[in-house]
DNA sequence: GTTAAATATGTCAAATTTGATATAAATTAA
DNA sequence: TTAATTTATATCAAATTTGACATATTTAAC
C-alpha cells in the first residue's frame, strides 16, 4: 500500500499520523506502536469470544463499560496500552500469546 | 514482605492500591501490571545508560522533557505503558528483552 | 573544595483517556 | 418477520497523563 493511502486510512481512523518526521512516513516507532496496539486489540476480541464472554460481562470484570470494550476491540486509537494489557491479563492471556504480538 | 507493609510502600510511592478486591491484596492483574511497568522502567534506564545518552538527550529523541524521562525511569505510577513502550522502541530495544519482562 | 553536568522532585495548564450514558446498528433466537 | 441480545458509535464531564518549567539534589571533573 502506498504511503499516502496508508496515511489517509490511519487518519480517518483517528490515528495521529501528522508530521513527526516528514509528511508522509510514520516513524518506525509509531508504526510499531500502532501495530502492537492493533494486534493486542484483535487478540483481546478473539480471546473474549473464545471464553464466551459478552462485552458487557467482560466490561464488568475490568470495571469498565461495554462501549469502552467495543472501542478497545475496534482498535480505537484513544485506548491506552495500559487498558489493553490489563484486559489481556484479566483474561489470563498466556505470555507466549503476548510475545508473538511484539514488534 | 507482609501485605500491609507492601501496600503502604506502594501507596507512599503513589500507587493506587486502594480496595479493588479487599483492603489488603492487590489483584493478580494489578500486581502483574505494576511489575511490568517497573521492569520496563528499569530496563529503560539501563538501556539509555548503555547507549551513553543523557536524560536530556533522550528526552529530545522522544519529544519529551528531562523531568519526564526521570519519572519514567523512577517507575512513577503516573507514566503510561504507552510512553514506556514507545521509549523502549525508540532505543531499539530487542524484542527478546521485552519478552523477558512480561509477567 | 568549586564548578558544571546530570538527575530528581514538585507544580501546572493543556491534552488525552476514562467510565458512563444514550442510542443506533447488527446479530441471534423465536 | 419480530423481539431480544449483543455490539458499534457518539458524546461528555471527570480523572489522568502530558510536556514544560523551576528548582533541588546528586554526581563528575577539575
Amino acid at each position: 500500500m502506498m504511503d499516502k493511502k496508508k496515511q489517509k486510512k490511519l487518519e480517518a481512523a483517528g490515528w495521529k499520523v501528522g508530521n513527526a518526521e516528514d509528511f508522509l512516513e510514520l516513524t518506525q516507532v509509531e508504526s510499531d506502536y500502532i501495530s502492537l496496539k492493533i494486534a493486542l486489540s484483535k487478540h483481546l476480541k478473539t480471546r473474549r469470544q473464545s471464553l464466551r464472554l459478552t462485552q458487557k460481562d467482560f466490561a464488568g470484570m475490568i470495571h469498565s463499560s461495554q462501549s469502552r470494550v467495543a472501542k478497545m476491540e475496534a482498535g480505537d486509537p484513544g485506548v491506552t496500552l495500559d487498558l489493553l494489557v490489563k484486559s489481556l491479563l484479566t483474561l489470563k492471556t498466556p505470555k507466549e500469546d503476548i510475545e508473538k504480538m511484539l514488534p
